[in-house]
DNA sequence: ACGTCGATTTCATATGCTCA
DNA sequence: TGAGCATATGAAATCGACGT
């Protein structure tokens, strides 16, 4: 027989990510080069619509509270009008689309009371892109408006169509016919003119001088490299100072962190681990990098020093750095390491070492791959 | 203390691969 | 050829950081 007993909730371990408190470290070295852009942000449509819902929240001065609920309703007719003119290209949504979609029915339903997400306004394009939309300052670019409103003079049914949905009161339903969604196709179409030129001066801005711009528009092969690939190849020609100094201090704090990473997945593979097995271990062994750390971050200089430390004292040093991230958390540590050896308590996320290359594979993006992601998309 | 933002993990589904 | 397994993909949901 088993006596259970609520769990503390201080006392248990929460969530799963980010177990060594890397994200501030390599988001602050990405910010150096990238301003904006976030991981998730990446899709250039999803951008179109944040100026679509801006455009009509200035045209037709919808208060700010009004605008949440247009916002809401916009994104669910946007969502069919993508899904019906590429159903094979994703967004957050897509499923609960299809769904409601693929009905006999010869209308579609925008309705206050179906959500295409559990949260649609924290998971779907306005939690999503609020942030790097304002931070990029895309309104603020001089012609903004005017050049909205010529787009949208092009589809001249969307007026009416955003009317209906403006005008109608909370939680009243308002159709379209599915023949009439491929009429608002083109403002999704692939942006050209003005439209571009406004996106690829506000999102592929770098603090560089706009210098990563330049030697991708020299050099499309690296729209298709890996991390470090990428981080040689622009090095090698690039005009720069300053972006080579930003990319150099991403390739260290990769070469850092990414190891450190590897190896704490790696201890998760086991529930125990003697300091025998630790000590012994080649797989830890080979995952050692060799960064110079000069003009590094004191916290990136900090966590370098394990790499150069023996298997147990490294082990040691990540389990403590472990236990101070999570008491930070108000919770307990993962792992634990005693005089025998190494307890582990948590194995989500756990990893083997196999294939593993740290001077190949990264874990952190840097935000780089959502800025090639929307160059792609605009050239 | 609470709410918002959004990065990361996880999960479900699709696609690929192996071997009978 | 196709069952069964492995891997890839990408959407959903969670939960930490940060700002108010």
């Amino acid at each position: 027989m088993y006596f259970l007993t609520a769990k503390d909730p201080n006392y248990i371990v929460k969530g799963s990510r980010d177990p060594l408190g890397m994200q501030v470290i390599w988001q602050a070295a990405g910010r150096r080069l990238i301003p904006d852009l976030s991981t998730v942000s990446s899709s250039i449509i999803d951008f179109q619509i944040m100026c679509i819902a801006s455009y009509y929240k200035k045209e037709l001065r919808i208060e700010d509270k009004a605008f949440q609920s247009f916002f809401n309703r916009l994104e669910k007719l946007m969502a069919f009008v993508r899904f019906q003119k590429n159903p094979k290209e994703g967004f957050n949504g897509v499923d609960r689309i299809n769904k409601l979609i693929n009905t006999p029915n010869k209308t579609i339903t925008i309705s206050d009371q179906q959500e295409i997400l559990s949260n649609q306004k924290a998971y779907g394009v306005w939690g999503k892109y609020n942030r790097p939309f304002s931070d990029a300052g895309i309104t603020e670019i001089s012609g903004f408006h005017e050049l909205m409103k010529k787009k949208i003079k092009t589809v001249p049914a969307f007026d009416k169509m955003i009317d209906r949905l403006v005008r109608k009161p909370v939680d009243q339903n308002t159709e379209f016919n599915k023949s009439q969604l491929q009429l608002i196709y083109p403002l999704i179409d692939k942006p050209e003119g003005d439209e571009r030129n406004l996106f690829i001066k506000t999102l592929l801005k770098d603090n560089c001088e706009n210098s990563l711009y330049k030697a991708i528009s020299e050099n499309k092969n690296l729209l298709g490299m890996s991390l470090y690939e990428l981080i040689e190849n622009l090095s090698l020609n690039s005009a720069s100072e300053e972006l080579n100094h930003s990319l150099d201090s991403i390739r260290r704090t990769e070469l850092i962190l990414s190891p450190l990473n590897h190896i704490f997945r790696y201890l998760q593979t086991k529930s125990y681990w003697t300091r025998f097995e630790i000590s012994v271990s080649s797989a830890i062994e080979q995952t050692r990098t060799n960064v110079d750390t000069e003009g590094l971050d004191i916290s990136i200089q900090e966590l370098n020093k394990f790499l150069t430390l023996p298997n147990v004292e490294l082990v040691l040093g990540l389990a403590n750095r472990n236990e101070q991230v999570s008491a930070g958390r108000k919770s307990v540590a993962w792992m634990k390491m005693n005089e025998n050896g190494l307890e582990v308590n948590h194995f989500e996320g756990a990893r083997s070492m196999y294939d593993y290359n740290p001077t190949i594979h990264n874990d952190n993006s840097y935000f780089i791959s959502s800025y090639l992601n929307i160059y792609r998309q605009l050239h």
